[in-house]
DNA sequence: CCTTGACCTTCCAGTGGCTGGAAGCCCCAT
DNA sequence: ATGGGGCTTCCAGCCACTGGAAGGTCAAGG
């Protein structure tokens, strides 16, 4: 199987692929004329990686996951994904407090085409001043 | 007012206003010796990019409200704003799917010395069958 | 006057995770 | 033989910084 089957298998891009082979997260062997060559074990791999990123996981925690396949324990699997489900809520939290602070903004601004807006005035206060007096 | 304390004043790190200057989002003037030079100006526009930022709008959104500052109306500041705002709920959206997932994952996972291991079953998965049968 | 040390300057490189594109093989069908 | 679609490599760029090296400048202290 050439690169592009292996793409269209595991839904990871040729392009992506060539850059894990780069960094060194998969290894497909290689035909006379340099051709990338992939079998199960490799196909594996690529949906692996591509499942494991679709759920957010770093490709260095990818890196990870994928020596555990090799004999990890349940425990150190976990602990990847509860650190990672950290950063995940942290993020959604940011993000959050960021879309109260513009909704708020968002829903006081007339939106017309004169000069006053809220949001600007926001944007103008000296420091992280959100929404109170 | 130099680099040092204009980032003190406005809390953007020095490193990052010359990097501002570099694409063109503030233009300090220099003294004879090459120095920036901050007025009250400057530092404005500092805070502004700074609380934009934090309000996760793009460096190219700021350079886009800069330029709203002197002259734009209401409605273009609303329109950049809930465009942003659109941004940011699909963010939040896809990292709490992910977060479900996750969450369900770490929940049936023992965590213990065994290879056993929900997490790893789901990542090994041919394609994006998250928790069903 | 000279040194020290804290500023300031520029420029280069790296982060993460790709992605586009150019230049150049390779192979098969016509 | 030629055309077109693969495949290969390598370079560059995205976003928004950030670290670090090399070197200029300035004020204070000895």
């Amino acid at each position: 199987m050439n690169i592009s089957e292996a793409a269209a298998e595991s839904g990871v891009p040729a392009k992506t692929i060539r850059y894990y082979e780069d960094i060194g997260l998969v290894r497909p062997p290689r035909l006379a004329n340099g051709y990338r060559v992939f079998g199960a074990a490799e196909l594996a791999a690529l949906a692996f990686i591509g499942r494991a990123r679709s759920l957010g996981f770093s490709v260095e925690d990818c890196r990870t996951l994928l020596a555990l396949e090799q004999g990890g324990t349940s425990h150190d699997v976990k602990v990847i994904a509860e650190e990672h489900l950290t950063r995940i809520a942290a993020k959604i939290a940011e993000l959050e407090a960021m879309r109260g602070t513009l909704k708020a903004l968002v829903s006081r601004c007339r939106g017309d085409d004169g000069a006053d807006c809220p949001i600007m005035d926001d944007l103008r206060r000296p420091a992280h001043a959100t929404h109170a007096a």
